[in-house]
DNA sequence: GGCCACACTAAGCGCTCGCTCACCTTCGGC
DNA sequence: GCCGAAGGTGAGCGAGCGCTTAGTGTGGCC
């Protein structure tokens, strides 16, 4: 197994759907340069490197360097919401949808730290029109997670003053472990999706948390 | 008001201490292109720029582009640690100061957001050895916060399983405020950091929480 | 008034960047 | 066996990068 591999880990059959062959290459080189250092500080050189290919191959594939983030980030952003519609739309009380969504949420952003980070952190690195789609993502995320909240008030399982700000806060804690979470350190993603859907129902007031 | 003076606000006042006037001018026109841009997208010829300088002027006072980025993350970290350190130690219940804690760290990290982007963000584009010198004053953060939720724990005040994830968990909260705090937005930074110090205390158990 | 230390600038060096272009291979269809 | 399309390469272009250097004001001190 080569050293690309280990570090994308399993995290590299999410991009299956990518052909041909050489293009995802690219991509999964470009997730891991990327989530590495940055996209400033990538070069097309590096990227290319990284596929074993020489710099010009890149350009047979994607237009500019600008379109590799692109597709990584809605490929992401895709994922991320599929992931919190699959909890939100399940049968279960919004108790039980929101422990779901928030640990599943959490386990995407942990396991798949070399992809979330890109997905969360080089936004800003977009084109205005790209931003614009994404952004637009980015609300439909907020939706989810923000529905389920609304229904748990409703039905008066939560205790919820400020919905948009907490559903803010929730979304805000779940990304913000791209940031920190390390692939050797002490927990595993399932033990942080745990305790993170915990913390998430105590800050919502859920009524019988849990066990 | 200049551009640049709007953009930093009431930021600037906290770069009082450096001097001569040239170097802070630098200094504070570098953190708005590092938090605007990122640190590997911006140029010197910017920054002196934004300073109303000429690209040689920045290296009178600095000498790298990496000092600069030093200068800001160790100052911003000595502001956030001393922020948590006054709320840790002054008189009150575990419950008081961590709310307190909680409320004047979102309150500089939303108020201060230009500032604070950078000192959260652009940790990675240091160097080895100022990266461990930055990495040992957030150690030192860490232990603010883990500090009074052990005391409240200890005092029966607090209910946590998991004091070390849960700390983290807090700190993560406050600092992702900087990557969506909006200045144009609905909320204030005092706003934020109330309800953030409302959803802490519940995060941690906190009894009879808040009014 | 002469002098020097200091802050600053104009010009530009060496390098690396994103990207292009002319050319080379491989391979399925007839 | 020949051909065109598809996928790849080596070399290199123009631009912009971080940073340097030689020279220019300017203000304080004797």
């Amino acid at each position: 197994m080569s050293t690309a591999e280990e570090t994308a880990g399993g995290e590299a059959q999410a991009w299956g759907e990518v052909t041909p062959d050489a293009a995802r290459r690219l991509l999964v080189a470009a997730v891991e340069a990327f989530a590495e250092r940055g996209y400033h500080a990538t070069t097309t050189r590096d990227i290319a490197g990284r596929a074993g290919m020489s710099p010009a191959a890149l350009y047979i594939h994607y237009k500019t360097k600008e379109e590799l983030l692109h597709r990584i980030s809605r490929i992401g952003h895709e994922k991320a919401l599929e992931i919190l519609q699959v909890a939100s739309r399940r049968e279960g009380t919004p108790t039980e949808r929101l422990a779901d969504a928030v640990s599943s949420f959490v386990r995407w952003h942990a396991g798949g730290r070399t992809t979330a980070r890109v997905v969360q952190y080089e936004l800003e690195s977009l084109g205005p029109d790209a931003r614009a789609e994404i952004l637009a993502l980015r609300r439909e995320v907020d939706g989810e997670v923000r529905g389920i909240i609304e229904e748990g008030v409703r039905s008066g399982e939560f205790d919820v003053i400020d919905v948009h700000g907490t559903t803010l806060a929730v979304l805000s804690l779940c990304i913000d472990v791209a940031r920190w979470f390390n692939v050797g350190g002490p927990r595993t993603p399932e033990e942080v999706g745990e305790l993170y859907a915990d913390l998430v129902l105590r800050m919502v007031g859920a009524r019988g948390r849990t066990a």
